[in-house]
DNA sequence: ATGTAAACGAGACGGTACGTCCCGTCTTATC
DNA sequence: GATAAGACGGGACGTACCGTCTCGTTTACAT
């Protein structure tokens, strides 16, 4: 049973260096706050509801936080990165619960995140940590692992459970696979975005009816 | 010939009033410089290649304009305004010259946005203005006309060609076709735009062919 | 008679010359509005009033004027000087009535002071001007003859009166009588000034009737 | 010993209320940096020198002391509060040594009086400073403390001294001698500030023998 | 229980940019 | 040529945050 062990040993560092990456495991001094963790992602999203991205400073969540100044520099190696974690929890919450039909998932998933988008906190920070990423090669990593990823998987779930049923054909090539995962991605959680945040109009039923129509026959056609 | 003058004078009004929206024609005092219009414009493009949205500031950019910073603050309320006209310019040169067909057309929108966020300048800006635009609705406004309607007029007009073509059916209800032309604006610029900002991968002829075969595929089965 | 002619001919010149010293008289286009002269002083010391010196601005002096900043400019080099002339017109106001004695002549002077000094355009503006004469030379001159000049006048005037009336021996080396005449006015009008605007305390009749006992006393000591 | 520990603490807040009127003495936290205050004072005399006080700038000041602009203004509220303290620190250096008669003394106080208002950095601050005086009562408070009373403290032990010597008669009457004593100071600092700053003629010895002169015989006279 | 080393709160520090105010000059059209 | 109007280049303002640093204090673990 030493490989179970090691998973886990495993999941749990990679559980911590999604935090805290390159950390040493620190045996002595006083060890970090999990309070002050918490406490200063609590005040991030609250201050980004109340603020919005650019108004937001390091300072001001600290303060919230009940917390210095230098405890979020201590974690953090600036306000990119502190907000990636701070929305990034909130994509923890996505799921994808069988409903039965590739329609019916794909609508699930365009109504999950456009709730994720109702958000204001994340609103207006996704935009903005994508705006500092054309800079920031690392942050582009960052954000890719924490939240583009995680929505990423209600997709490649939903596939999942489509060919299962026999809806999609099982695709042999791992290559054009992931090209057509990419492509059906890029199309669903663009299209939302851009239908909620720069155009503004609500993700609504009838929205997303017409949009998983449009999407479904496309793939219907372009497979035949 | 007094009406002459008058229509000049409006002439003038339409013209300063698309660059700047509210101001009064000023009668009297001396006229704005419109080279300073211009260089600011210049060199703000130029200060988004080099520095990115965050970085660039707008003392920097008085400064590369060769201009003292009132003059820019005379003109533009925030960063944010200025960006938005800086970047609205390089959307002045999208045409749609026509293709033959849908599909064809199609992929030329595509390719145009595409190649518009391969420029730096665009890349950072767009997601940070509607970062921004979140939290400001007249940001919003001034973004939608000066920006999305300039792409939007791509997808009407190449709507109109594929009507006239035969390609597409002449839908009655105005309402109806407005919706249906939201729905594709909103598929096309938001997957665009997520490739190539969000996954970052390159928006080269294979997918532009993949998606376009989706998308109209799609738009046969729902018509159907 | 021609004599006469000749000097309020002069005395018309010196008047001139006294507020625009080295203006030609300039013969052709539009003569300048004496009408903005007189605004302009006026405005000037409202704004004093209201501002105090150093939160006057000479845009701001225009604007009360009811006139253009380069009607300001065209008149005075800034603010110093325009202020010296605007304070200036106060101090024509100063008379001395023969008041029968050199002790009650020396009390009506300190009183006339002490009034002027009471006026809050001419506290804040006199201690303003002379701080900027200290590293300006040609307004050191400016203050001399617009203000000080004035003020010397009149305790030339009351020592005149006194020799007059046989209090004061006539001092016939001029020399020493100018040396007497300066040390007893940097005396009086220092005392007063000290007095009101470093020791902020009233210059009233107690203090006045003791300072000119001091004054007398020592003269007369002096004196013999 | 508790109470040893508190009058130190007593004894630390006073001195810092000295020149930090109102500041608690802040007990966690990085503390002020004391080299900064003196770097500072410094280069405010070094400014006042060089430009005079209406060209000095606290940005100015703030570089030539090596310092941050926020480092100044977290001491001082405003230009003048800053030069007020700096100009302080020069009266520190006042001393009356006993010439033995009141006389002496006198033309002793004159003479370091005018000595200081050599100081090019005195000259144009002094003035300026009480300008502002005018519209600022919080900053002629601080004058008085900073300045005024310590020139008022030469003439007092002057005044002392010659009573011990007898040359002057022991005042009873508390009130009476105040006045006095204002009297006499004004007289002084005014005599000589007037001479100096507003007549703009040296204060050389033959001046401060007459002018002491005077004032004893004043003073002799107004007393028998 | 005691030592030690890191985390912690507080806040000062050197900086950068902000957006505003005023300067003194200039460029218009009008008088 | 003087005037009203107002744009212009420029400089300083006082403020807000940045990210770092230096304090004194607290806290868990290793002796």
């Amino acid at each position: 049973m030493k490989w179970l062990t090691a998973i886990f040993l495993l999941a749990g560092m990679v559980a911590s260096m999604r935090s805290h990456p390159r950390r040493a495991p620190a045996r002595t001094g006083r060890p970090r706050s999990a309070e002050a963790d918490a406490a200063i992602l609590g005040a991030t999203r609250a201050a980004l509801v109340e603020l919005g991205w650019s108004r937001l400073t390091l300072g001001d969540v600290a303060t919230r936080a009940g917390v210095a100044k230098t405890t979020v520099y201590r974690r953090w190696s600036g306000k990119s990165e502190l907000v990636v974690d701070a929305v990034a929890e909130l994509f923890d919450e996505l799921e994808l619960p069988d409903r039965g039909s590739l329609a019916a998932d794909i609508e699930g998933v365009v109504l999950q995140f456009a709730a994720l988008l109702e958000r204001p906190e994340a609103r207006t920070a996704l935009m903005a940590v994508v705006a500092e990423s054309t800079t920031d090669v690392p942050l582009r990593e960052r954000i890719r692992v924490s939240i583009v990823d995680r929505q990423k998987r209600l997709v490649l779930e939903g596939r999942a459970r489509a060919r299962a049923r026999g809806e999609l054909p099982v695709e042999t090539d791992p290559v054009t696979a992931a090209r057509a995962a990419d492509l059906i991605f890029d199309m669903i959680a663009g299209a939302v975005v851009h239908r909620a945040l720069v155009s503004c109009e609500p993700v609504d039923r009838h929205w997303v009816g017409r949009f998983t129509a449009v999407l479904l026959g496309g793939l219907g056609a372009a497979e035949s």
